[in-house]
DNA sequence: TGCTGACATGCCGTACTGATATGGCTAGAG
DNA sequence: CTCTAGCCATATCAGTACGGCATGTCAGCA
């Protein structure tokens, strides 16, 4: 039972006849004659009643008939699904994004216009800071991430830059430093910060500090926060004045003032897309292609 | 993308290797890796990533693989249903018979003997009188019938013979005719008779005013009855008495005396099982066979 | 650095498939 | 009743596809 032999068949049974058949088919009719006897020495049954006039269907003929008809649907069926799947028109990709960085103009491009042009791939954004995104990444949980990154060379995975990310200040509108002219950050001795958990994300205060360091700078800090949002909203509330990404002041923060100092400007922040080297996946592949649109 | 393709290729999967699928199939390396390619250039999709070390699946791979499967399942499943249709253990037949005939010893046999040996068949029963088992046979409704015919030659129908009846005399228990002995059909001129309807079963009753035109005896009738059964309640009532067929006396009737008279079992009425001559159905011909075993 | 195991490539013989020519059969027209 | 057109079957030949063998190439491992 081969697939030619099916359809040589549908078209007999269509048709009515070997001859009008083999004219459908642009076969001459004694090779579907001989196709169609080898599928019924192969079935082990008689298909077709051969008259004078034609052909007609025995039970078993029309029974494979119904059948044949479906498998040739399924086989083109698969044939297009298969390459959908080949160029990224269907399939899944997932990817993780910091919070912080979701309201960054080109990342929400990005997403945006991946769901437009790619509407039928399941894409899914899982909002999670730059080490579990790694962790993920590397155990193949997560096709795609836009994060911070210790180094562009990762081990089994690949890597783009985004975009430089620095450091701002952010301060209570209400505080003398909203008003007050900043330049150096000696001068923020005396200041109350609001800081974030190193264990949270490492990636990202590690290098915070190792800037700090070289600028022989230390915060002091009077409160924690897990996550930036709420150490902007701690801000406002106007618990003390803290180092954010630049990223951050994108998102309008009621009650927060975003303020530049050269020395914080001076740290550099890349912010990466990384992707396993083994993953193959093309709607993963028309995703980072697009990064190549969006992130001139 | 051939079956042949699509089974080397599961292979080649569920072994991890070209190599082992080649030992798997008993095919050669080569042959294997060629045909994988021609797979991959047909659907214009890469299917697997070579590695040094056996192969792994690409996401159109693995999306293949599932219906890879699923398809050769499919054919598979397609072999034995046809090869069941062919042996007549899978399929429908309808059969109709006469109402009296059921009640037949060897008609009864023969529809459980069918019905134990092929279970999984589709087996229905008609009750119908012989004209319309006739019509439906022409019209293709009815696969075969068990009824009388006018002749063994049917156009377009093959016959064969199950046995013969003949004609008795059926009467009611409490009347003379039941004690009183009974020798020549003219004893019953001064007799009421129960009758059928011509219209309703012309076969039979052709057959019938036949035989008693050569008798020269013409039943004096006082009562008509649709049906068999419905004659032979009218003679348990009391109503008259009765020409039947002799299956009907295999079913015993209260209040109902059988009786022979030899002018009545003269009177041959063939029993018939017919059926079209094109109809090829393997499910109808294991029933014609049956009635060999059963109708010895 | 050599070895092993795995995939790729080239070549050849065989089997399969299709085209052409031809014959037999049957239904329908004259 | 005969004749013809149309259809299916068979035989033969050519082109193609498939598998086997020998060999090449490459990556991982000791």
């Amino acid at each position: 039972m081969e697939f030619r032999q099916l359809s040589y068949f549908i078209a007999v049974v269509e048709t009515g006849s070997i001859s009008a058949a083999s004219r459908r088919v642009h076969v001459a009719q004694p090779a579907l004659t001989r196709q169609v006897r080898l599928l019924e020495e192969d079935l082990g049954t008689r298909l077709l009643e051969r008259h004078a006039r034609g052909v007609s269907l025995t039970v078993a003929g029309k029974a494979l008939y119904d059948e044949a008809v479906q498998l040739l649907d399924r086989r083109t069926q698969i044939r297009t699904r298969l390459s959908a799947l080949g160029q990224g028109l269907i399939g899944k990709v997932s990817l993780g994004v910091t919070v912080t960085h979701l309201w960054v103009p080109e990342v929400a491009a990005l997403l945006r216009h991946y769901r437009d042009r790619y509407a039928k791939v399941a894409f899914e954004v899982f909002p999670l800071l730059s080490g579990p995104q790694l962790e993920r990444l590397r155990e193949g949980s997560l096709d795609a991430g836009i994060l911070y990154l210790d180094s562009a060379e990762q081990p089994g995975l690949q890597t783009r830059l985004l975009q430089h990310d620095h450091l701002m200040l952010a301060v209570p509108e209400a505080s003398r430093w909203a008003t007050r002219p900043l330049n150096r950050l000696r001068e923020l001795n005396d200041a109350d910060f609001v800081w974030g958990f190193r264990s949270v994300s490492p990636v990202y205060y590690d290098r915070v500090m190792a800037h700090f360091d070289r600028l022989k700078f230390e915060p002091r800090v009077v409160q924690y926060g897990a996550d930036n949002i709420t150490i902007l909203s701690m801000v406002a509330a106007g618990l003390g004045i803290a180092i954010v990404p630049s990223a951050s002041s994108a998102h309008p923060m009621p009650g927060v003032c975003f303020l530049h100092l050269d020395e914080l400007t001076a740290c550099d922040m890349p912010l990466w897309m990384a992707w396993r080297s083994t993953n193959d996946s093309p709607a993963l592949h028309n995703l980072i292609g697009l990064v190549d649109e969006v992130f001139r």
